[in-house]
RNA sequence: GGGCGCUUAGCUCAGUUGGUUAGAGCGUCUCGCUUACACCGAGAAUGUCGGGGGUUCGAGUCCCUCAGCGCCCA
């Protein structure tokens, strides 16, 4: 009888790792519809999630904790419904992040930088590092219990996914929708590339705001307009004729070096006067206009605006209105170019101070002032981005935007929650054109030639010659793809588009996308846009989106607060099933989950808890011996008839998991897993464990309940196993397997005839329509179950331990003959000795020294020699008659007002129950005190 | 400035067609080593469901409003 050696506490460390193997060698991962298999129907409809590709460089931390059990979660669910379910791994290579590491390790083993030893070189470098450690992070995602189809695992600078960012950047291009050119843009100076709109974070930080003069040029001999006759009325005087200026304020004083303008409002009375007049830039000695503009806010600062179109978005604007000309002061590392005269080659905060300095000297400063301002970072790094003229490769964006729009709109793409679709509009709605050039080495190279004569050629293919006068001296853009452009791609690069693969044609379009918030811009957008742009398809029906996993008091985590949860030793020290069991009844869609080790604790004890009733009920198997003749008085526990006998507890405990099953489903088809799982969790602990077992304990030593029990023992514990599989597959499986074994081996075997092989492609549970006896079995176990608490709270109260065993007389009414069937778990559950244990229907006077307990209309009377304080017993009965009474006064008054004409009767029935039951122990209370 | 979310027991959170004594886990307190489990069992205490107003027979749940916190976009 091996099942007797099952070890008291579930050994996940030792577990985990057999069951992960099991199922990845024996296909289980793998759709068993595959257009890879024999006899494949392309009929049937799959289940397909393309996983969200992690950083082939990185290490798991808990967002991939989370997406992993959500996701493995959908697909394990819809594999034991029997969908062909197919979920896709890969990473993605990306671009900066990569690069970073590797330049940081070259530095640090060779003290070397990627310019010195050049871009081929540091390519090769960088395929090395990916083979060394791209396995780490997918073999970690392996450790979550992620049952993805690694046959087809993906990487997007594969050749396959390479050639899909070739055909759709050629694909754009030949279109006209995309285009290269001089514009405004992001740049990180440290990294020395381009950054796209969305990888710049706005935070509000202590700035300083710099107040100077911009002093009036002399007035032109020949002035196209009059100067303002009215320099008497002029409000400001800010000096004579000889030094009138305009006051300015800015947060970059070392923009002036740039500046091309100072703006003002129209209407603005202080400087009306000074419109079309020219100003001196501060040390340079360049003259500039003074422009009206109504952006120009006459409350901000000074009301004058210095307009620096190279290096502001604003500006930028603006000089566009006025065809102002741009300059560009800064050079790729943010240090001045040859346009900041003297403090050319200075870094831009060393210019800053430099130039600061001078024109105090000069006399050109007013003052500064502490200011609280929003500055624009990298995303990466952390360093201030510089908004930067350079010529850039884009991405004409609206009539993908206008696409992406119409699918969401009309329904085709539906995003959970729902509200996130408004914050998709609404970027969409407000989209720009998307820079997509990086100036990195590490990504997919732009696929354009350039011949000396400065011909683009744009190919699918490497050309040899230029496209347009065949001279064989071309060479390629330096510029790579954001790796965003690639990972947009994804849902069906990954299928093998642009070829019509079997798999493209059968799994493509993909299930559900399911990522957290923070991306639906970055990715969930483009893949939507990019799928319609390339396949005509949405990429997906369902975008389910997840919320951000906080510390346990709701913290941001980081590596200063020191409140990162690293999953790994989580997973060390708890086990896999309860991490993510978790972070899965953690969490309700599209809102943030805080998570703290003692949840994961707890969690941890639920694992033990389910394999512990496991064990239990694979004991009880075992006692029904193996169902091989002859072995004498076995069989005297076999059940007479075909009619097994269920007993109370038994139809009670059947009802309760019926009901479970169409709750789970409910939930599950809303996308709430996690109310989902915490009803299972009640139910398996409360109602089965704590209830049905203890109970059943009863039912196995009788020889007319034993078989149908161990039945019903195995039916529940199956079924929960089943619903918490895809929650927590490790521990279920494992105790499936014992199960399904034990049944197989006992004479239940027919029970278990049509199980799979393993639990994770067992069936899940169909709910079912009630049968009609569930509520008034259900409604009787309960008195039970209240009669039983009453007692047990009287032991609390009296101290009485259960093993010392009471004597009770049971007066029980209408009731008596439930309560008669059911002594027996009454008196175990509630440590009565069956022997000084009486039900009766009527009793005519109260026996003496007796407590007595009131439930509806039932009385309990339980003997304490000695231990019963009569004005005390007094007291506890009027204050429950007074509680009685007022739920009757209050019931009463319900019924009597509109509520009996309006609610629905069932609503109104069930208070009218209520109240019966209310009078019913008030009774059987006065009954007592009278 | 625009939008969204949150505010429920000491802590962290559930509570999705509004149904009438508001739940869980953790923590606290009291008992208990009962042959699945002390990673356990039995029992207990604790809430003006952020404030105000409204709709309704009925509001934690719907509407309006105010406040605090957080996030996204500009």
């Amino acid at each position: 009888m091996t099942n007797h050696e099952l070890p008291k506490a579930y050994d996940y460390k030792a577990t985990e790792p057999r069951i992960y193997e099991m199922w990845e060698k024996g296909g289980y991962f793998q759709p068993w519809n595959d257009p890879r298999k024999e006899g494949f129907d392309p009929s049937i409809k799959p289940f397909v999630i393309s996983i969200p590709p992690p950083n082939v460089t990185g290490e798991l931390h808990i967002g991939h904790a989370m997406f992993v059990s959500v996701e493995d979660l959908m697909i394990r669910y819809h594999r034991m419904k029997g969908i062909p379910t197919l979920w896709v791994p890969g990473s993605d290579h990306a671009g900066i992040a990569t690069q970073l590491q590797v330049e940081k390790m070259l530095l640090r083993t060779e003290e070397r930088t990627r310019e010195e030893i050049g871009r081929e070189e540091f390519v090769r470098k960088t395929w090395e590092w990916k083979h060394k450690y791209g396995g780490i992070i997918t073999n970690q995602i392996r450790r979550l219990g992620a049952s993805c189809d690694w046959t087809r695992e993906r990487f997007t600078l594969d050749e396959g996914l390479s050639r899909a960012v070739r055909e759709a950047f050629v694909h754009l291009y030949e279109r006209g929708l995309i285009y290269r050119g001089p514009r405004l843009i992001n740049w990180s100076p440290g990294l020395k590339t381009a950054v796209s709109d969305l990888e710049v974070e706005y935070n509000e930080e202590d700035a300083t705001l710099y107040y100077f003069k911009y002093m009036l040029a002399p007035e032109t001999p020949t002035p196209l307009r009059l100067p303002p006759f009215s320099e008497k009325m002029g409000g400001e005087k800010e000096g004579g004729d000889e030094g009138e200026y305009v006051p300015v304020a800015t947060i970059r004083p070392e923009t002036i070096l740039g500046d091309t303008a100072v703006a003002v409002h129209p209407e603005d009375e202080r400087y009306k006067k000074f419109i079309g007049r020219n100003v001196i830039v501060p040390m340079l000695g360049r003259e500039i206009p003074v422009i009206a503009d109504e952006y120009v806010s006459m409350e901000f600062g000074t009301g004058a605006l210095k307009i620096t179109p190279g290096h502001d978005p604003n500006d930028y604007a603006i000089a566009q209105r006025h065809s102002l000309p741009i300059i560009s002061m800064l050079d790729v590392e943010a240090k001045v170019n040859e346009n900041g005269g003297p403090y050319q080659g200075q870094d831009r905060f060393e210019a800053r101070k430099n130039l600061w300095a001078d024109m105090k000297a000069a006399g050109l400063v007013i003052k500064e002032e502490r200011y609280r301002t929003t500055i624009p970072r990298s995303q990466r790094g952390g360093e201030i981005v510089e908004p930067m003229i350079s010529t850039q490769w884009f991405v004409k964006i609206e009539s993908l935007a206008q696409a992406g729009l119409e699918a969401v709109r009309d329904g085709r793409i539906k995003i959970v929650p729902e509200r996130f679709e408004k914050v998709y509009f609404n970027w969409l709605e407000n989209i720009k054109d998307w820079c997509i050039s990086r100036q990195l080495w590490w990504g997919h190279r732009i696929p354009v030639w350039y011949c000396p004569d400065g011909h683009m050629t744009v190919t699918r293919a490497d050309p040899t010659k230029c496209g347009t006068c065949g001279s064989k001296e071309i060479h390629q853009d330096d510029d790579v793809l954001d790796t965003w452009f690639s990972s947009g791609l994804w849902p069906f690069s990954t299928l093998g588009w642009p070829e019509q693969t079997p798999d493209l044609k059968y799994f493509y379009p993909t299930s559900y996308m399911e990522t957290g918030y923070d991306i639906l811009f970055f990715w969930v957008a483009r893949m939507i846009m990019s799928g319609l742009e390339y396949t005509g398809e949405v990429p997906f029906h369902t975008v389910y989106l997840h919320g951000l996993i906080r510390d346990e008091h709701g913290r941001k985590m980081s590596k200063s607060l020191n409140n990162v949860v690293d999953p790994l030793p989580v997973m060390d020290e708890f086990g896999t099933d309860a991490l993510r069991f978790t972070l899965l009844v953690g969490s309700t869609p599209g809102n943030d989950t805080n998570v703290g080790l003692k949840k994961v604790e707890s969690n941890r004890n639920f694992a033990n808890k389910l394999w512990n009733a496991g064990r239990f009920v694979i004991s009880a198997i075992g006692t029904l011996g193996d169902g091989k003749l002859g072995h004498g008085d076995q069989f005297t526990n076999l059940p007479t008839t075909n009619l097994p006998i269920y007993t109370l507890a038994d139809s009670w405990i059947w009802a309760r998991l019926q009901q479970l099953i169409r709750d789970v489903e409910r939930n599950f088809q809303n996308f709430q897993y996690g109310q989902a799982g915490q009803m299972i969790h009640e139910f398996f602990w409360s109602d089965f464990a704590d209830w049905y077992v203890e109970i059943a304990k009863g039912q196995l030593q009788r020889d007319d309940t034993r078989y149908s029990t161990v039945e019903t023992l195995a039916r529940v514990l199956d079924i929960s196993l089943r619903l918490l599989h895809p929650f927590t597959p490790f521990v279920t499986e494992e105790i499936w397997g014992r199960l399904r074994t034990s049944i197989l081996e006992s004479r239940l075997s027919n029970l278990a005839s049509d199980w799979s092989d393993a639990l994770i492609i067992a069936r899940w549970p169909e709910p079912r329509e009630p049968e009609g006896w569930e509520e008034s079995k259900t409604a009787d176990f309960t008195l039970i179950q209240e009669i039983i608490r009453s007692i047990r709270n009287l032991r609390a109260e009296k101290n009485a331990p259960m093993s010392k065993k009471l004597a009770a007389t049971i007066v029980g009414g209408a009731k008596t003959e439930l309560l008669k069937s059911q002594a027996e778990v009454i008196a175990s559950l509630a440590g009565i000795d069956y022997s000084q244990f009486s039900i009766l229907s009527s009793l005519d006077s109260k026996p003496d020294g007796a407590v007595t307990l009131v439930v509806g209309a039932v009385e309990i009377h339980i003997p304490l020699a000695g231990m019963v304080d009569e004005s005390a017993e007094r007291e506890r009965l009027t204050r429950e008659l007074a509680e009685a009474e007022s739920h009757i006064a209050r019931l009463e008054k319900l019924l009597a007002s509109d509520f009996a004409n309006k609610a629905p009767a069932a609503v109104v029935a069930k208070e009218r129950e209520k109240l019966a039951a209310f009078k019913g122990t008030a009774e059987k209370l006065k009954g007592q005190l009278g």
